[in-house]
DNA sequence: TTGTGTTTTATTGCCTCC
DNA sequence: GGAGGCAATAAAACACAA
């Protein structure tokens, strides 16, 4: 790999090793990016020292021996200086340029490394790091918001299973009390039976000549207690669908246990198709009712794979 | 004081762009 | 091919409990 032209330490053309790569140091011009002056408060490390506030340590030292000729001594004299902290002032003058822009163009590099008397590249690197913990914030941020939609999520599901389970045993509740009673009807009123439909005798002619696709002749009680089931003003778009289509599609039945639970099961789509559509429509405004859809998948997983964020 | 975990500074290698 | 950015990492500096 090329060696990048890292000035590091002496200005004055000297080669600088560090314990991982040899660095040559520049001609030294003002028009090079690299350039540091040698008046400068700032050579290589030492500029920590200009700022004191962090001082301890020998800085100096490796300077002061800077032009020692002795071989022996030449690796351990150009060791690097160890690295020191940027004072409370350097940061903060860093982290002002870097909220109004967290790019360094050349330009501004030396013009904020002469303000600070530090390198070039050591505000080269502090941006680089300081980009980089942005980085890592901004990940930690968008995984706690990942984590609170979840959860919102989840329990946006978890309440729709229960208003399902809710429904689900108002239905069967409904279901049977609709049972008992056409038994009871059935074995009054036999004679009836024969020349008037069943929807008749519980005073629901009215509903029943208005709809002309559905079967109400033989299940008026049922449709008059789903009727009762929606002045709560729950669940109208339930008594629509039910109304239309699945429960009155059956033919007569003689209301033994298998029409009993053949209903159970008819009614059940309806109660899903009501809670999917409730939450497409934006109706559903519970607890924890969040600007997402669910539709009506049993896990955690599939849940999360609905969600708008 | 010391061991340990965290933060900051700096290096290295790779990649992209001009 | 050089400059600069980024990810991964090393290592020094720092914080803090025991």
């Amino acid at each position: 790999m090329a060696a990048r032209s890292f000035l590091y330490g002496g200005g004055d053309g000297s080669v600088v090793v560090t314990n991982k790569r040899v660095h040559c140091s520049s001609s030294g011009t003002p028009a090079d990016p690299l350039f540091v002056p040698r008046s400068s408060a700032f050579q290589g490390s030492r500029s920590m020292l200009s700022f004191e506030d962090r001082g301890k340590g020998s800085g100096g030292q490796f300077w002061q021996n800077e032009d020692n000729g002795d071989d022996e001594y030449d690796e351990y004299f150009h060791q690097p200086e160890k690295k020191r902290r940027l004072t409370v002032d350097q940061v903060r003058f860093l982290e002002k340029s870097f909220e109004s822009d967290n790019k360094l163009e050349p330009e501004r590099k030396i013009q904020l490394a002469k303000e600070l008397g530090l390198q070039p590249r050591q505000v080269a690197i502090w941006f680089q790091n300081r980009r980089a913990r942005w980085k890592n914030k901004q990940l930690e941020k968008d995984y706690d918001d990942l984590q609170e939609g979840y959860n919102k999520l989840k329990a946006n599901y978890e309440n729709l299973v229960k208003e399902k389970e809710k429904l689900k045993s108002e239905v069967d509740k409904l279901t049977d009390k609709m049972m008992l009673q056409e038994k009871g009807t059935s074995d009054s009123s036999s004679t009836r039976s024969m020349s008037q439909p069943q929807s008749c005798q519980h005073g629901l002619e009215e509903d029943v000549s208005k709809n002309t696709n559905t079967k109400y002749g033989q299940n008026g009680s049922f449709t008059e207690k789903l009727d009762d089931f929606d002045n709560n003003g729950v669940h109208t778009s339930l008594m629509e669908r039910v109304d239309s289509s699945y429960v009155f599609e059956q033919e007569q039945s003689d209301g033994s246990l298998d029409e009993e639970n053949n209903l159970s099961k008819m009614l059940m789509p309806c109660v899903d198709d009501y809670a999917s559509s409730k939450i497409e429509n934006g109706d559903y405004t519970g607890p924890n009712s969040v600007n997402s859809y669910y539709l009506g998948l049993p896990g955690d997983d599939q849940a999360f794979g609905f969600w708008s964020y």
